[in-house]
DNA sequence: TTTACTTTTGACAAAAATTGTCAAAATAAT
DNA sequence: ATTATTTTGACAATTTTTGTCAAAAGTAAA
């Protein structure tokens, strides 16, 4: 069930890399990138994207991770969490058809 | 696909009231209720639980149509919207069976 | 075990997004 | 043509998010 943070950890830790190294590359603090990794905190758009420029990944594999982060970020407490997601699906497809 | 507005807005018209009436109930201007029902704002959740009181409508419904739509505004300029929303309710899903 | 390096934590500041008010303009109903 | 209602947009207040910093905790070499 791979979240960005457990993603990018695995991918900076088999490169044997500090935080210092890719929050200088994102020009955040190491701090920030700490949290990011254990999922303390969410990343921005444009960090997603250089992180996949950084370590050489599908940028889309990366924004789908984080995107889908936020997702659950948004609805984790609450009941009905699984159907209103459902019920997304379902809106995106139709707007989809109708295309905008 | 109902979203929240449309359906307060046609609960609100079906019984005649004006924007007025429900914005006094829920304790905020009657312009912010407009924008609302037209899908221009989100709702806060205590104004969803509010309405379904206001209403006698099921609660859940209402949360449902609300969390829905957020989710969709969540995503709704990305091109992987819905691969997000398929990964994040694997996330979800995975996550209840380790509850928590 | 001390020293150097890395990571985690939390208090706080800056910036951005959300939520709201208000008043004027547009619409609709009498 | 008034009067009711709704919509719109500028702006203020509030809340959330994003970031910095420094101290504490953890790791590993020497």
């Amino acid at each position: 069930m791979d979240s960005l943070g457990h993603t990018i950890r695995q991918l900076r830790e088999k490169q044997k890399l500090p935080l210092r190294a890719i929050a200088a590359f994102l020009d955040i603090d190491l701090a920030i990138l700490s949290k990011i990794e254990r999922g303390q905190r969410n990343a921005t758009r444009e960090q997603v994207v250089k992180l996949a420029e950084y370590f050489k990944v599908k940028e889309n594999d990366l924004l789908v991770a984080w995107l889908s982060d936020k997702l659950v970020y948004e609805v984790v407490d609450e009941d009905m969490a699984l159907k209103a997601l459902q019920v997304a699906e379902e809106k995106v497809k139709y707007n989809k058809t109708k295309k905008k």
